[in-house]
DNA sequence: ATTTTTCTTTGATCTGAATCAATTTTTAAA
DNA sequence: TTTAAAAATTGATTCAGATCAAAGAAAAAT
């Protein structure tokens, strides 16, 4: 657990002394896939950092219609937000496959911050981070069209990836389309044309990128599929 | 100027020194309506204050469309995240009406947090509440229609203005649509069903609330305008 | 392996909202 | 005032993407 607490952005400038005191107030979880772990408005007495797994951040619409807002991993904390404003959590949680994750209870974090107050100026980059995040979400969802986003998220992970011209779906196409903000239908119809305009090919959860020029040019919206011969 | 500091969520707990000290860093700057104050991208040295006016946060896509973010007013600060995490300014920002800013140079301020490190706890408070805004923001725009959103937000105003079934509208309609992700022409539109079933009557910048029950409804979700005669 | 369950694709249709275009109304300026 | 400019409305049309429905493919469980 040490090592996962000195290896976030959050606490890297801990010392050895502050990690053990952190690590004697955190409690380890366990989550199963699809567990949850905070809903929507529950009050927030602590907060969260993915020790292993994946844990998904969501808002939920009346009628069952889900928007993803973050996918986190390895080393990220959630739910620290509604922490320092005292208040509830803005979203669900859930595990998206089986993970550890740590709790930090709010009473004792906040001490530690009163003890040692420049780790506070840590949180406020990952807050700052988090909200720079959010601006490009809603440009995002708000001001491009789903082939921009999707072209846009492909070209993205390949780069984290690292692999020239592959990238491997990490999540379900399912999953994946509550990303981007539409449905399975459209992604699968989506992925599709780029497919059939030699853009990409897909195989399951492989993607591989066959024309990353007229890629880039629909993820800046300078090229638009529907200009694009398909037959 | 030093009353404006004070009475922000930011500097609340300064003492008097501190606010001397704050102001003597700061520099006041007017700005024209629709003066553009910084630009989406923008290296950040620094953040502002309104003191006076209203200041636009938004995006801006390719060809023109632009969403708003947010509109700042008295004693709100806006362009802090770049300054923590160190990077750019996220979105545009530009006077709505005749405004006057602070602007808070960045290196400044950091001397101030240094010295004072438990301030940086308020600064934490303003950004998870901004954070938690944007979470809201992302939930209507992704997951509610247009009706439900122009409901929500008539509620919203006449809880903020205080004035029992009536609302002044702040905004040109023209930006309004724009804080409401949509179209002129499409606010519009709503409006006038809204009106032609009796839930408000619009008269330019006044709107009063007829039937309030139906436009609660309609606001959570539970009515939809299409079920509601309209003749 | 074979069944069951989950995920994905494809087709047909519908719809909320955008766009294009033209007025009309309101506000500001001369 | 009258005129000019800006903002808002209204109509006609288009369109991206959602929804509904069904079949097909993978993955998981037995």
């Amino acid at each position: 657990m040490e090592k996962t607490l000195q290896n976030t952005l959050m606490f890297k400038s801990f010392n050895n002394a502050q990690i053990n005191e952190l690590a004697k107030i955190s409690i380890l979880k366990t989550c199963d896939p699809n567990q949850m772990i905070f809903f929507d408005n529950d009050t927030a007495n602590g907060f969260y950092l993915v020790k292993k797994g994946k844990v998904k951040i969501f808002k939920m619409s009346e009628d069952g219609k889900e928007q993803i807002l973050h996918i986190f991993g390895k080393g990220e904390p959630f739910g620290e937000a509604a922490v320092f404003s005292n208040t509830s959590f803005p979203a669900n949680a859930q595990a998206v496959v089986k993970s550890e994750i740590i709790y930090i209870p709010q009473k004792e974090l906040l001490e530690i911050f009163k003890k040692d107050p420049s780790t506070a100026m840590n949180v406020l980059a990952v807050l700052s981070l988090r909200l720079k995040e959010f601006t490009k979400l809603i440009e995002n969802l708000t001001l491009k069209e789903l082939p921009e986003r999707l072209a846009l998220y492909i070209l993205n992970q390949e780069k984290v990836q690292g692999k020239k011209n592959r990238v491997i779906l990490e999540f379900s196409k399912g999953q994946l389309s509550k990303i981007l903000g539409t449905t399975q239908e459209t992604l699968s119809r989506t992925l599709g044309k780029f497919s059939k305009a030699k853009i990409i090919n897909v195989d399951k959860r492989e993607i591989i990128i066959l024309n990353k020029e007229l890629l880039s040019d629909i993820s800046s919206g300078v090229e638009n599929l529907k200009n694009i011969d398909i037959e």
